[in-house]
DNA sequence: GAGCACTGC
């Protein structure tokens, strides 16, 4: 390891690492392997090192109403604190906020353990989208989303006496929403206690942010930190920096390879162009490593999101003996997935992110250098187990140079869905709005422009009843939200149900990478595509699907996910409900595309592009040239004159997504107050 | 000829 200078993250742990038991900590994506199962639970819990804090946390949240808690994963306090709680016999429900929901979902579960208690019960409960209690359980975790939902009906959390946001380091859309709102809700519930627990060293912002300088001077948050259970991490930066970052991972991944240190070894690279490329390049010497019958094989997996499940699942088995496993991941391995049995970590400092750029209302997904929080984030990812070794693919002048912590989301997101959802929560004005980080402006004003042109609020900011209040209740992209409710007076709701549900999952397809499989995807998906567009040809899909009964056996020919298409009828069910509530008829166009289309038109409208003669397309708005994705059926077919697009990526060039085609005139009739004729 | 990662009654 020449290249590399060693570095220690921190100093050595004192405490003696033979008490340590990894059982306890809970793992929200995958499990492990509990070898202290023969000890008591209670035994368990006492081990956590949060344990010795037990009685400090509690007078802390008898004297202060915000606790931040600073505190490394596996510290225990996700599942210990409520439990502190309950056994002080706090009234009312605890809630637990958390980002993902197998985080909730596994979270609940151990607690449900430890307590001896049935998940889903009085005692222990949880709560995520389509998979929710229907009691008030004691403690219940959540997804962030349903505490938000939650709030439209008890906008004081009545049935709470305390809330704990949980990773809110990671500063979600979501956690940021809640902590502007919990402001708010604190100030007028004096008994409601707030515990904001982070990994990361803002303990200091969140304090000041959470201190409401009540009466007597007397501050109103107060920090703690928890000493975590994690092993010491050797750091090793670049002396010099690497041209080519994928290929000093492959390098990189050898070395350690030939070298006597033991363990499996996580590579994170940005996108799945280069997660291929290194899983190439290191196959192919694990092919020559087998070919000259060395000792030291190595079994290689990609890991990133557009992975079948069947393949994601893999890189949790464990490398069979005599081998070393490799996972070469996107930014997925950082905080989603856990990999057990990492000691080696490589980072190649860089990161996607997505950006919404407001003069092109456009998306952009653009390479950015990682923070200092991403980088330890990525270096604790090793020493779960053992100590463990993280090889920075950049000097250590280049890391005191990166930002302290990632932009949150909130300040590069198109802002319409939220400035929805705090209108409908009653924040009417928005520029006041307690926001931890204040998003541009000028991205306010353009989401109140377009909830404007959609009729969701009106000249004054005030949301329009009743269409602003209903397009707030569906959780969907305002423009989306409007479609549905106009559907009904196009005589199409059945159709746009179907369309809208399918634009909510990821994809319906399931794209094979390599072999004979690719060609065949691409001929079962031709039977479904019309000219029309993308939207309804996954109306075919779908038909075809609700036709073969909704076999497995028609997804697994038709290169269709079955994942998703589950998926799809869950949510559809769910819309279709609103839509009925709403007194909305669920009608079919009966064959007619050209319905379905204006009622698209309807909410879409804001997103028209037209066929330039230079033979690219460009926005009416704005005058931005944008392609069409190859992804999209139209890619292969004479290029229409007018369409509407769902969504606009910019990666290698701007590329629309789920593209319809439509008639001009169309425009001017759904939308006069949006476009007009020039000549 | 192209795809960072989550989420919502």
């Amino acid at each position: 390891m020449s290249d590399f200078k060693p570095k220690f993250l921190r100093p050595s742990n004192t405490v003696s690492y033979l008490d340590k038991n990894e059982s306890t900590f809970v793992d929200t994506t995958t499990f492990v392997y509990n070898k202290y199962v023969s000890q008591s639970i209670e035994t368990q819990r006492r081990r956590l090192p949060i344990f010795d804090n037990r009685n400090h946390i509690l007078f802390l949240l008898e004297k202060y109403q915000t606790l931040i808690l600073v505190g490394e994963t596996g510290c225990g306090k996700s599942t210990q604190i409520p439990q502190y709680m309950v056994e002080a016999e706090w009234p009312g429900q605890i809630g637990i906020c958390e980002p993902r929901r197998v985080a909730a979902i596994s979270l609940a579960n151990r607690v449900a353990d430890e307590i001896g208690a049935l998940v889903q019960s009085d005692s222990i409960g949880y709560a995520v989208r389509f998979d929710a209690c229907y009691n008030k359980p004691k403690i219940k975790y959540m997804t962030e989303g349903i505490l938000i939902r939650e709030l439209m009906t008890d906008p004081l959390l009545k049935s709470y006496s305390a809330i704990m946001l949980d990773e809110v380091h990671e500063r979600t859309l979501y956690t940021d929403i809640l902590m502007g709102l919990f402001k708010k809700i604190l100030k007028k519930r004096n008994d409601l206690k707030l515990i904001v627990a982070s990994a990361t060293l803002d303990a200091k912002f969140l304090k000041d942010f959470f201190n409401l300088g009540c009466q007597n001077n007397k501050e109103t948050s107060t920090i703690l930190s928890v000493e975590g259970r994690q092993f010491p991490v050797d750091i090793f930066y670049l002396s010099d920096p690497v041209p080519c970052y994928v290929q000093a991972s492959v390098d990189t991944a050898l070395k350690i390879n030939s070298s006597k240190e033991p363990g499996d070894i996580l590579i994170f690279l940005t996108g799945v162009d280069e997660v291929d490329r290194a899983t190439r390049l290191l196959i192919e010497h694990a092919n020559n490593i087998e070919e000259s019958g060395q000792k030291k094989k190595i079994i290689v997996y990609p890991m990133h999101g557009s992975l079948p499940y069947h393949d994601q699942l893999k890189v949790f088995k464990s490398a069979p003996d005599n081998h070393r496993k490799i996972v070469v991941a996107t930014n997925i391995a950082e905080t989603s997935v856990t990999i057990p049995g990492i000691v080696h970590i490589i980072d190649c400092g860089f990161v996607k992110l997505r950006w919404y750029n407001v003069e092109t209302h456009t998306d952009s997904l653009i390479l950015l250098p990682i923070s200092k929080a991403s980088a330890n984030q990525r270096a604790g990812r090793a020493g779960r187990l053992r100590s463990g070794k993280v090889y920075r693919l950049y000097t250590e002048e280049y890391f005191d140079k990166m930002p302290d912590s990632t932009p949150p989301e909130i300040v590069r997101t198109n802002l319409t869905s939220v400035i929805l959802l705090l209108k409908a929560l009653g924040i009417r004005n928005i520029l006041n709005f307690n926001f931890p980080n204040r998003p541009p402006i000028k991205n306010l004003k353009s989401a109140l422009e377009i909830l404007y042109a959609l009729d969701a609020i009106d000249i004054n900011g005030e949301l329009t009843k009743p269409l602003g209040f209903n397009m707030a209740e569906f959780a969907l992209d305002p423009m989306f939200a409007k479609i549905l409710l106009n559907s009904g007076e196009f005589g199409c709701s059945e159709e746009i149900l179907t369309i809208i549900s399918i634009l909510q999952v990821e994809t319906i397809f399931t794209k094979p990478s390599t072999g004979n499989s690719v060609i065949k995807a691409r001929i079962q998906k031709r039977l479904f595509e019309v000219e029309e567009g993308d939207l309804l040809t996954y109306l075919n899909v779908y038909s075809g699907f609700i036709q073969s009964e909704m076999s497995n056996e028609f997804c697994h020919k038709n290169f269709i996910s079955y994942k998703s298409m589950k998926r799809v009828l869950e949510i559809r069910k769910r819309l279709e409900k609103v839509l009925k509530n709403y007194g909305i008829p669920i009608i079919s166009a009966s064959g007619s595309s050209q319905l379905i289309i204006k009622c698209l038109v309807s909410g879409l409208f804001p997103n028209a592009a037209y066929l330039h003669y230079t033979g690219v397309y460009k926005t009416i708005r704005g005058d931005i040239e944008l392609h069409i994705n190859p992804d999209s059926v139209l890619y292969t077919i004479p290029q229409p004159q007018w369409v509407i697009f769902c969504e606009v990526m910019h990666t290698k060039k701007l590329y629309m997504k789920d593209i319809t085609v439509i008639k001009d005139e169309w425009l001017l009739e759904l939308a006069p107050h949006f476009y007009y004729k020039t000549s």
